[in-house]
DNA sequence: TTGAAAGCGTTACCAG
DNA sequence: CTGGTAACGCTTTCAA
């Protein structure tokens, strides 16, 4: 039943030239009204559809943005968080008429063999990088390639000559957004879970913690006491929340920079109020409140970011404006075009463990 | 640098003709052992790769498997099953020779065009489905259409005639373990919390947890009081182990359908051994003893189901195996090939909460 | 065993 | 505005 219906079938069956059908469907401004109608009507009549390997194979545009899927983290709780971007991702893509593919990589070296695999063969229009570290390499080779890219996460120690495209949340925002909730609620004792320091994410989270205590009058000098870095995890978080409550002058708030972290602070199950970062299942599930990165909108950006370098800037299907809405464009963009830096608001969903 | 790199490339570097380097490479057999080996020097000195696009054109295959990624869940806590069902996917088929292309769909219906609109476009050779329920258009769609498909998760209540290739975990064999567990543990009040009658998946859980109880003695009769059925979520599951911890002859122990409704269980703080099903990354965080589904492998075995139709079975466009197969319904194919159901078994994975 | 030619379905480039 | 012709890179007959 499927046999395929090419070009030349719609044009038959409209009674036009081949590329009459290709210009109602790649430029229908330069077609004749009522041919162009023809022409339509034929294609949904007979259910055309432009195949990609044939347009690929001449404008060398394959449709297709590639995405890493990262292994489940070792304490998953957070993986949540990259399900749901990719879920936006994908939704936006094709919506901008774009397919995500996806592939996976053990370590840098092992993707970078994988953007040259993937390149030759499939050929991807642009890749998204999730998880940027300091010094990522990733950016540095499809910089040098010329690879249209974007990445979910602001660049760390990035020297400013290797600037690009990136779309993030603002995480100080986010944990400052939290502390002030807990000052709000009559909190003196406030302190921050955290990782180890060196975390761009991590340090960022941290330093909106400070900022919302000190403009609160708190003494800068206090902050050390209230301060505990681990490594991600629920007992550690545990562990850590103990040690802050057994201090000479125990915290009566934790704002934690991760749903794992927060929940072993639930755990000790001491008068406590606990604010997590990432609102994921186990936050709703256990009633943590939690600071929520707005993944579907981060997702949007990141595909208007592509899709403007890639179709030129004003191909917009339908006005995706968030992207202007919350943009803080780093310092100066050149001259010509729209920001590419997007850096959305996240937002606090309170629960019973404030 | 990156300039494409062609096959006329290679054959002109090798001094061969341009098929003898498609030879070479599809079947090399066929070219003499000296003339392949230099076309294989010179594959690797120009790092060719093959475009897939052109391939796509000549051969009518994409190597692109298609597949949903579902919306996080209501109480996204079992989300990370899919997600890490998924890696596990896009990495046994990048062995395989084949990508993972994402598709999103909010219905059936929606995914019925979907489907339409993916195969007159990017035509993959294959869909992936994942949660198939009672009466399911997809599976009925695919089949009619000749598309080369397989499921994660049994046809529950598909008429035999409509045999299909699927690959599952054995729930039942997992809270019949579970089951065993606590009974070898000394429990004898042995409850089960399940979600609504009416799911494949769920019935069939219960049915292992009531297996398991009959085998070990306890009279049929009792079940029903053992037994409590809710929509998943933590909330409901303290509920509902409230209610089973409250009766006049109360539980000591909890077999779960989920983890979500397991941590509800827990966070009655009573004495009580708990065991969820799917290990997901909040149970590890909690300390929840969980059945463990095998997803990597579910996956590669997904790939290989798949890979038999494919590159096994005939390859022509007319004689699909799948389609013989189908007609013989579901017992044995004696003559023909592997079997094309593959039922794994899941595993316990003891934690304190029991 | 190797080489030459055809064609997959599109879009881009030119004439009409 | 419309209609031919070429070309994208590959695999598959078909001859040598």
């Amino acid at each position: 039943m499927a046999d395929k219906v090419t070009i030349d079938d719609v044009a038959r069956y409209a009674n036009v030239s081949r590329q009459t059908v290709s210009n109602v469907l790649n430029s229908p401004e330069v077609v004749r009204e009522e041919t162009r109608r023809r022409v339509r009507e034929a294609v949904k009549a007979l259910g055309y559809r432009a195949s990609q390997a044939a347009r690929q194979m001449r404008t060398g545009r394959s449709r297709l943005i590639a995405v890493r899927i990262e292994p489940a983290q070792e304490d998953g709780i957070n993986g949540s968080v990259f399900d749901r971007f990719l879920h936006g991702l994908t939704e936006s893509a094709a919506r901008a008429g774009y397919r995500v593919l996806l592939y996976t990589a053990d370590d840098h070296d092992a993707e970078l063999a994988t953007f040259d695999d993937l390149l030759g063969v499939y050929e991807p229009d642009a890749f998204v990088l999730t998880s940027t570290d300091y010094g990522d390499p990733r950016t540095t080779w499809l910089l040098e390639q010329r690879i249209p890219f974007v990445t979910f996460g602001r660049p760390w120690g990035v020297p400013p000559d290797q600037d690009y495209p990136w779309v993030d949340v603002d995480g100080a925002a986010g944990t400052a957004m939290a502390t002030r909730h807990l000052l709000d609620a009559g909190h003196r004792r406030i302190g921050f879970l955290g990782w180890p320091e060196g975390s761009g994410v991590g340090d960022d989270r941290r330093a909106g913690w400070a900022r919302a205590l000190t403009s609160a009058g708190i003494d800068p000098s206090e902050l050390a006491e209230l301060d505990s870095r681990t490594t991600d995890g629920a007992p550690e978080g545990e562990a850590a929340a103990h040690a802050l409550l057994d201090a000479d002058r125990p915290v009566t708030g934790l704002v934690c920079v991760s749903d794992s972290l927060a929940l072993g602070a639930l755990q000790t199950r001491r008068r406590l109020s606990v604010i997590g970062f990432d609102d994921t299942p186990v936050a709703r599930a256990v009633g943590l409140a939690s600071v929520s990165q707005p993944l579907a909108e981060a997702a949007a950006s990141c595909v208007a970011l592509l899709i403007h370098s890639l179709d030129g800037g004003s191909n917009d299907a339908r006005g995706r404006t968030n992207a202007d809405a919350a943009e803080r464009g780093s310092a100066d963009t050149p001259s010509e075009g729209p920001p590419t830096h997007v850096l959305l608001q996240p937002s606090l969903v309170p629960r019973k463990s404030v």
